[in-house]
DNA sequence: GAAACGGCTGAAAATTGCCTGAGACCGCAC
DNA sequence: GTGCGGTCTCAGGCAATTTTCAGCCGTTTC
């Protein structure tokens, strides 16, 4: 699923602004304050992150720079409420992805979602993953336990990315049968065990610790112990 | 260099655009209705074309329904002189890649055209490419594994282009059929492992170390192992 | 403590996908 | 027309991946 994050000072337009996304289907993270933004950026890797352009402490414009100094190119829609062609420009030439005045209405909020999602960069949706020591890049195909880089085969693959994109989050057997197998699937054999199997084999070859844990009689999470 | 063609039926207007854009250090290439203007961009492959939404006959809507019907993933910069909600909605609802409302000033226009190149999977057209020790030069056609050339037919040609144009990238089969023989494709055969065949046979010849690797169940990819 | 349950593992079977060689077809130059 | 290079089709063989399955082991339940 799609995750944005939406940052606000303003609590009445966070929240706004977050039901509307939900309604839409997207996957909503959101923080009132441009350090809260960071870091739920790098622990959580939104697809789109809507930043506010002026927010006391660091605000939307601080975010965006501190992030592209890193490298990092999460697609950023800047929100302002100046429209003042100097400060648009700024906005487009410090990196924003996008751009939106306020007022604006949520129907617009979403088109501009969607058209920075049918980017071509972003079909290599994904940017690079990563939990702890554990790196998958999507693009490339890499994958790597810290320095130890290692193969996986595209079923293998498909499931350590699903497990990625949900870290720390309890996966139902169901659900992950669902999403990578897409089978009903009312309790056959256990090919997801073979492959949680499988995976544990590759992630932990160098004798690193166990990253996928399981959960008895529910599933599978992606934490460290 | 980078390309731009602008579209617009107002000479007036176009050829203010037509300075600006030179200006910048743009090739710019222009048209004054839709249908030269996909004449244009089928014939010349701008990296950017800049649309004007109105226009007599084929208008900007039209055009770029056409493009990406076909497939076509030029950018778009669609301008409008309307600034109702809606029709910037579905403006970029239907594919263009950022839109621009009249009036704006030059200085926008080319911070937008910036934002756009900046997307990373914008590759200028005729730049020398090169992976590891084997060159490719789109310009002369020359194509080398260190000091050994060897020559290529078009078809192969524009495979391997394609594919030092996204080196260390996983290639889906369909994204490269699509790219390279536009197949709509609905299970076809395997011209696309043939050829790989020829490239390999070629870059291979003298013993070199594969550089394209297969991804099985995925497609391929240019990286040394 | 035994039985039932749920998950793990190894190995073998089934399936799928890729590579290769041979040759058909087509358009072009002679 | 003939020959040629380029492009594409096709079938067989092979190997990696995926799935199945049986046995084992630790946990929970009674």
């Amino acid at each position: 699923m799609t995750t944005v994050l939406v940052v606000d000072d303003d609590p009445k337009l966070l929240s706004m602004l977050r039901r509307t996304l939900i309604y839409e289907g997207f996957h909503v993270l959101s923080a009132e304050n441009g350090n809260a933004a960071l870091s739920e950026i790098q622990a959580n890797r939104p697809d789109v992150a809507v930043l506010d352009w002026m927010m006391p402490g660091l605000d939307g414009i601080g975010v965006l720079e501190r992030l592209r100094a890193d490298g990092d190119k999460t697609l950023v829609l800047m929100l302002t409420a100046r429209d003042a062609v100097e400060n648009r420009v700024e906005g487009l030439e410090s990196g924003a992805d996008d751009y939106l005045a306020k007022p604006f209405a949520p129907s617009e909020l979403l088109a501009r979602i969607h058209a920075l999602l049918r980017r071509p960069s972003v079909v290599l949706a994904d940017e690079r993953l990563s939990y702890g020591d554990l790196c998958l890049d999507p693009l490339t195909g890499e994958t790597r336990r810290g320095e130890r880089a290692f193969e996986l085969t595209s079923k293998e693959f498909d499931l350590l990315r699903y497990l990625m994109r949900h870290p720390r989050q309890v996966l139902k057997r169901e659900q992950i049968l669902q999403e990578i197998w897409g089978y009903d699937f009312n309790g056959e054999y256990n090919v997801l065990e073979v492959y949680i199997g499988y995976l544990r084999k590759k992630t932990e070859a160098g004798d690193e610790t166990r990253l996928i844990q399981t959960v008895r009689g529910v599933g599978y999470v992606l934490r460290e112990e």
